[in-house]
DNA sequence: ACATATACTTGACTAAGTCAACTAAATGGC
DNA sequence: GCCATTTAGTTGACTTAGTCAAGTATATGT
C-alpha cells in the first residue's frame, strides 16, 4: 500500500558507509573476545543456545547463516566436551533439540561477561542522553531492516500526553510544507488551535485521539465544542508512513461515535480542496459539502470547504 | 564536561542485540557478494583503495583490522594481476602508497555495483520516510560510536524554519514535565505563545534564534515586541544534551545585542525560581530581579519572577 | 506406496587467517 | 654522529574456518 520510490544516491551511500563502519566495529568487538577458547562462530552458537530453548541444528544454521556440515561437526565437538546435549524430538526422529549443559553454561558465562563488559565500556564513553540516542537509533535500524513485517498491533489509539501537541504541530507543519508548499503560518495556526484546545479543554464535550504505532505518533484528530448542538472535527492527520492502514477512517469514526454519544446534532469540519484523500474519508463517513470559498492562506491560493454531518 | 553514568542493563542488552543482529545482516550482504572472484576481505581492500588516496599497507591493515602478513600477500597477488600499483613514498623508503590501476578499477566496478544494487534492493523495501529514518538512525549510531570527538562546529544559530516551533513546543513540554513535573498546560502555553509569535511576527521589532547542532535543534530563544521601549525575552531553552557549551549565554547575548540595535530601552523576561541555571545566565547578563509572585500553574506551586535589563 | 523433501552427517577439500622470524629504513636519546 | 629501538613490510610454516558434494534416515504429499 505504501508508495515506494527509488532511493537516492546519498541514501545508498550512507547505508553502504554504515555497513563498512559496522563491519569494522563488529570486527573490533570480536577481536576482544577471541582471547577465549572459543572461536567467534562457536561463541555465536553458544550465545544462541544460552538464550533460546528448543533449537534444532537447522534453526541454528539458518539463524546464524552457517553451513550445515560445519555446524554438525561443531556441535559434535561441543557434545564431546559435554557442553551441549541433544534430545530427540518425539514428533520427528530426524531432528533433535539442542541445549547447553550445566558445564556449557559455565563455559559460556565468561564469554558472555566479556561481551557484556565490552559493551559496557563502549557505552560508558557516552553520556546518558547519548546512550539513549544510540539505543533508540539501533532499535530503529533493527526494526526497519528486521523486516518484522507488519507489527502485530498495527496501531493503537490513546489519549493526549505531554509532548504530543508539540509533535503534532511539528509534523503537520513539515508535512503540509513538503506536500503542498504551505508556509510557516499553517504551523502557527495548528499551534494556536492546539494551545487553545488544551488550555480550555472540556472533557464533557471535547476529546482527542492520538494514534501510536511502534512507539511513534503517526496520527491524531480533535473534537472541539462549538455549541451544545455543534461539534467541530479538527486537525485530522495521518503520517505518510502509516497511510493505507485505515487510520484516517478509524479516527473519523471515533469522532462521529463520540459526538453521537454526547448528544451533538451536527459534526462540522473545515478543510481545503487540495486535501483529496481526507475528503474521500469525510465523504465515506457521510459528510456533505456545505460551502466553499476561495482564500489566500499559508502562502497559497486555496479553496476552503465546510463539511457537515447530521448525527 | 558531560556527566557519565553506568549504562543500564536494558541499554547494554539492546546494544548487544543490535550487534548480533547486524553481524547477521552483514553476513547476508556478504553472501551475495561472494559470488564474485574476490573474497570478502579482498573486496574490502579494493573498496578502500577505490575510495581513498595515498593509502599505505599499514593504513589498510589498521583500518580494516587485517593481519599485516596476510595483507602483504594479498597485495602481492593484486600486484601480480596488475590490479594495484605501489609508489614508494619519497619521505620514507619503507612505506609505499598503494593505488588501484585502471584494470583494478575495472575489476572493482562490478563488485561495487553489486553492493550498490544490494543496498538499493534493501532500501527499496522501505517507503521514503522509512528510508530517511533508517539513514538518520545509522548516521546517529555511526556518529556516537565513531567517537568523532566533538563536532568541529559545536553549534550554529539560524532563523526559524517550518517545523521548528512544533519541535520546540514538543521538547519544552517534555523537558519541563520530566525535570519539574509540569503538566500539559505548560506545553499548551508554549504553543499559544509561539503560534501568536509567528502569526503576528514583526521583523522590525522581533526576532528568533534557533540553535542547531549536527542537524538537530538543541536550543532557541525569542524576542517579542511589547512597546517601542520594552522588549520581552521568551522561551529560552537549551537541550540537556547541549548544555555546558555556553549556548544559553550566547542566546541571551544575541537578544541583548538585537534589542540594543533596535533601540529598545528595556529587555524584560518572566521566569520561575525553580529554573536556577537560567537565572544564573540572566544575572550574568546584567538582568535585575524586579518582582516575584507566587502562583499555581502547570500543576505546581511556583514563584514567578520578572527580570529586567536596562539597555 | 512411492517420489520428493528435510534433517543431519561425513569425507575430502580450499580459503582465510595467524604467528613468529626476518630485513630494511626511520626515529629518539645522548 | 652513533646506537638502541621502533616501524613498515615480507616470508615461511602453520592452523582454523568454512565449503561442497555425497550419503543415511526420517517425514511429507498425493
Amino acid at each position: 500500500m505504501t508508495i515506494h520510490h527509488h532511493p537516492g544516491k546519498e541514501r545508498i551511500d550512507a547505508v553502504r558507509a554504515f555497513n563498512r563502519f559496522y563491519t569494522r566495529q563488529i570486527g573490533l568487538l570480536d577481536e576482544g573476545l577471541l582471547k577465549s577458547t572459543f572461536s567467534l562462530t562457536e561463541a555465536r552458537v553458544l550465545y544462541e543456545l544460552a538464550h533460546r530453548d528448543g533449537l534444532t541444528a537447522t534453526d541454528l544454521a539458518r539463524d546464524l547463516g552457517l553451513d550445515a556440515g560445519y555446524l554438525s561437526r561443531l556441535l559434535k565437538k561441543f557434545e564431546g566436551r559435554d557442553l551441549v546435549e541433544r534430545a530427540t524430538i518425539e514428533a520427528d526422529a530426524r531432528r533433535s533439540s539442542i541445549a547447553l549443559t550445566q558445564a556449557g553454561q559455565q563455559a559460556f558465562a565468561p564469554l558472555n561477561q566479556g561481551s557484556h563488559d565490552q559493551v559496557t565500556a563502549l557505552l560508558d564513553r557516552l553520556s546518558v542522553p547519548e546512550q539513549d540516542r544510540l539505543v533508540k537509533a539501533m532499535q530503529t535500524v533493527q526494526r526497519l531492516l528486521g523486516g518484522s513485517a507488519e507489527p502485530k498491533i498495527p496501531y493503537m489509539l490513546r489519549p493526549l500526553q505531554v509532548g504530543d501537541i508539540g509533535w503534532i504541530i511539528h509534523r503537520q507543519g513539515l508535512l503540509y510544507a513538503q506536500e503542498y508548499g504551505w508556509d510557516e503560518s499553517y504551523e502557527a495556526l495548528v499551534a494556536e488551535i492546539l494551545g487553545a484546545f488544551v488550555k480550555s479543554f472540556d472533557p464533557k464535550w471535547e476529546r482527542s485521539w492520538i494514534v501510536e504505532r511502534e512507539g511513534e505518533v503517526v496520527g491524531s484528530v480533535f473534537v472541539v465544542h462549538q455549541s451544545d448542538e455543534v461539534a467541530k472535527l479538527r486537525l485530522l492527520y495521518v503520517e505518510p508512513s502509516a497511510r493505507g492502514l485505515g487510520i484516517g477512517k478509524r479516527l473519523v469514526e471515533e469522532c462521529v461515535g463520540f459526538c453521537r454519544a454526547k448528544g451533538y446534532r451536527t459534526l462540522t469540519l473545515w478543510t481545503n480542496d487540495v486535501l483529496t484523500s481526507a475528503r474521500r474519508i469525510y465523504e465515506a463517513a457521510g459528510f456533505k459539502l456545505a460551502d466553499e470559498e476561495r482564500h489566500h492562506s499559508f502562502g497559497k491560493d486555496l479553496v476552503g470547504q465546510n463539511w457537515n454531518l447530521e448525527l
